[in-house]
DNA sequence: GCCAACGTTGGC
DNA sequence: GCCAACGTTGGC
């Protein structure tokens, strides 16, 4: 069992959006680095922290909610869609490139855990998301970081 | 809206 | 294979 983090902006796709889908196939992600933990390190059953980036005063940034991965790694699609906006040119059928995995909602935090808050906790501030610049759009968590989150809920 | 930090591209 | 230039991310 693994414990992800994965980043959305909220005006993008929330988790408002994803409790009204129920399911979502992570797809657009254009980073090796986060496209491997999909490939090598993601499983059925890992949980995943839902964060949103680029908040505001009213939606301030930082943890809203939880979601589960629900289908093994399986090739992105919208990376051969000419239409689609995160379309890569060299990706093609026998070799998509990109892939991705289905993630379904689990919970919408009461409130959420902002980034404020993760930095100033002893524990938290060794997240990724948390160090300075870090533009990844998924990361692992230690085991120790999600039940130090459940306890702040 | 600003801008630092980052990942990617492409010329050499 | 280096690295400057570029476009993007994302906190503030």
């Amino acid at each position: 069992m693994n414990y992800w983090l994965i980043k959305s902006e909220g005006e993008c796709y929330s988790i408002d959006d994803l409790k009204r889908d129920k399911k979502i196939a992570w797809e657009g992600v254009r980073n090796y680095q986060a496209r491997n933990f999909m490939m090598n390190g993601m499983h059925v059953g890992d949980l995943a922290l839902f964060h949103h980036s680029n908040g505001n005063d009213k939606n301030p940034t930082g943890i809203y909610g939880l979601a589960k991965v629900v289908s093994k790694v399986h090739p992105d699609m919208s990376a051969q869609d000419k239409k689609h906006e995160h379309y890569d040119p060299k990706a093609t059928k026998e070799k998509p490139i990109w892939y991705c995995v289905d993630f379904a909602f689990v919970e919408k935090f009461k409130i959420p855990l902002t980034l404020k808050e993760i930095k100033s906790d002893d524990v938290l501030k060794h997240m990724v998301v948390a160090q300075r610049g870090s533009r990844l759009s998924i990361s692992p968590v230690s085991e120790l970081q999600f039940k130090r989150i459940e306890t702040l809920l």
